[in-house]
DNA sequence: GTCTATATACGGATAGAC
DNA sequence: GTCTATCCGTATATAGAC
């Protein structure tokens, strides 16, 4: 008889085929990634991954709705949050990110990846437009601008800085690696020093001169 | 008789199955690619493709060679010139890359993905560390540094934040375009207006304070 | 050099026993 | 629920005629 603790402890099969396709998928992508490896990855049997989740398709359109969900969710909930400055929402976005992707370095050009490529229009059923666009963040941008106290600036630059600035360095790691001569432990500890920097690199960019 | 002026007037056979693979590897990476569509987007036979290149990995390779080139080239030329000021080099990195991408943006995130996804270890063969943080860039640099002109900052960080400005609009352009409501004519047009943006930018978040 | 036809292997999916 | 065995479409690659 199992009991119920039992369920923490070993992970169920679905779980272990869902963890193996997330890793495998995020790392080689859609096109990349063979059923069978996600069933050797998972100790199960390739049978099990039809009977589980039909299809690999089927599948795999979970595990990318579960990172689109990690991916943008951080973003929605802080740049909505209506008792921080956008100061601090600055700060509070590249920290998100920052560690995040410092334990999933995969995900942001899997994501990225996947949405252009996307033959089946996978991001025109996302409403994102509305959601940042009209965010507490975007307001109390504009309002700092009508104040004089910002420079006039589509925001939309102000988040492709941010996002640059965060997420780039993930993305061209292996490059800047080699590059800079680094190991795993310095990048690391660069992407450390990003948290302080880069939000006060926004904060310099768009202040009013 | 052929003449010569035929030689630019129609690709030659192996010209025409490269220019197909060469968009279509971009556009969909190694192993979303199928040899029959390259075949049918050149309008030749299948069989040429084998014959010409051997196999699907040889000629994958000979078209990332190509993309790395293109993708690295600038930026070696540019930092490297010894006549140019370290302010110079900025924009002139910042144009040559816009003006790239505006015209293949899938570039960057297909280099940077078969970059990270390698089995075969792509990078390693590539002597990256020595040609950029030996270049002239990196000397004015650290001159202006010593000279207390600019803040004492390590330059992977300025790398990382000129190709992060630069490259990351790109690479997420789906993505921004959805949540700015933008064309792609309004893009385009926005990544014009960072060619001043950024260089202004960099300059701004290295000055001695 | 270019084609048709085909060999060969691989990958996704299912049938059916346990 | 889980396994073995297998089907079947597809993808790379080649043989051989022209």
């Amino acid at each position: 008889m199992k009991r119920k603790i039992d369920k923490q402890l070993d992970q169920s099969t679905e779980e272990k085929i869902k963890a193996a396709a997330y890793k495998l998928f995020t790392q080689k992508g859609y096109a990349g990634t063979r059923t069978r490896d996600i069933a050797e990855e998972s100790g199960i049997n390739l049978a099990l991954l039809n009977y589980y989740f039909r299809s690999k398709e089927k599948l795999f359109d979970l595990i990318m709705a579960d990172n689109m969900k990690q991916f943008m969710f951080g973003i929605f909930a802080i740049t909505n949050d209506e008792k921080t400055s956008y100061e601090e929402k600055f700060t509070l976005i590249v920290n998100a990110y920052i560690d995040m992707l410092t334990i999933q370095p995969d995900m942001p050009i899997f994501v990225l990846s996947e949405i252009r490529y996307d033959p089946s229009g996978l991001i025109e059923k996302m409403q994102l437009d509305s959601t940042i666009m009209n965010s507490h963040m975007i307001k109390q941008l504009k309002q700092a601008s009508d104040s004089g106290e910002i420079e006039e600036i589509n925001p939309i630059h102000i988040l492709m800085n941010i996002l640059g600035l965060t997420i780039f360095p993930f993305i061209g790691s292996p490059l800047l690696k080699k590059i800079g001569g680094m190991e795993d432990a310095q990048f690391t500890a660069m992407m450390q020093e990003r948290k302080k920097l880069i939000p006060a690199w926004i904060k310099e960019i768009i202040k009013k001169k």
